[in-house]
DNA sequence: TCCAAATCGGACAAAACTGTCTGTTTTTAT
DNA sequence: ATAAAAACAGACAGTTTTGTCCGATTTGGA
């Protein structure tokens, strides 16, 4: 009942690159060093995020990673499932499986339970996250 | 992102059992057979809810095993993190984890998200869930 | 041209999850 | 007494998750 390291690991980078200048560009290395994620794991993370068109990247010296889309219309489940795939609080809850439970209470339940997090996570993009986060220096 | 198959196992064991006249006893293998549980699994979650004080094993013929509490007094939370441990949607969440990132907005969000998961899986409790089960009964 | 900085790509390994299998002990019924 | 039914206990194995490691490829700059 956790979300993955690699989601997790995802999301801090996401939330680097909006905290940082539109369009700014910076190599895996330096977001793996300060959000302390390991570097070759987050390579692999920053590949899927590029393959789920989140982010963009460059080879080569000079090159690195750069959000590729604003972070307001980046949300939180978009990158969570990027990297995990959808959200499921329980196999039963999947439209396709056929519970072999008739009329199980249980499943309304674990339904409910995952539309208010999925709801939760789709209404919260990165530059509410940003803001956020930057009121919080000031006050400091 | 999903709670484990032992817990799963372990609230469809439950489920069976407030199903049944208070205070019946039954086998593993039945619940096994008519939950679709694989017996040898199903015999150490087994173990480990009558561990955790939820239920009351009898070894031997005519032994098995049966709810020591009533349904109403017990919750899906109980359950679940009986076989699973806390929930917990992300590592950050855990109170004594010092989050690396300073003043992190993602981190309330996970809490936020957290608590009305767990708020959910504690008002429900295994009286509530035969209720509905039979309502539904009766109507088809 | 050549080096260094990056992203790619795949092989490998430890840990947790999900089971399976085999046997041991306890208890009841014949 | 013996057999059958049941919980108990532990070793084993496949899969996923979480990384690590190493090399190949691309790109910019001296």
């Amino acid at each position: 009942m956790q979300i993955t390291r690699q989601a997790d690991y995802a999301v801090r980078a996401i939330i680097y690159l909006s905290n940082l200048e539109p369009g700014t560009k910076v190599s895996t290395k330096t977001i793996s060093e300060t959000q302390l994620i390991p570097l070759s794991f987050l390579a692999k993370i920053i590949a899927q995020l590029a393959v789920a068109g989140l982010i963009t990247t460059l080879r080569g010296a000079k090159g690195g990673v750069s959000l590729k889309k604003e972070p307001k219309d980046i949300t939180v489940l978009e990158v969570v499932e990027a990297i995990d795939g959808p959200i499921l609080l329980n196999k039963c809850v999947v439209s396709d499986h056929d519970c072999q439970m008739e009329n199980c209470a249980m499943r309304k339940i674990w339904i409910r339970s995952q539309r208010d997090l999925i709801s939760e996570l789709k209404k919260t993009n990165f530059q509410l996250l940003a803001d956020d986060m930057k009121k919080k220096e000031v006050k400091s």
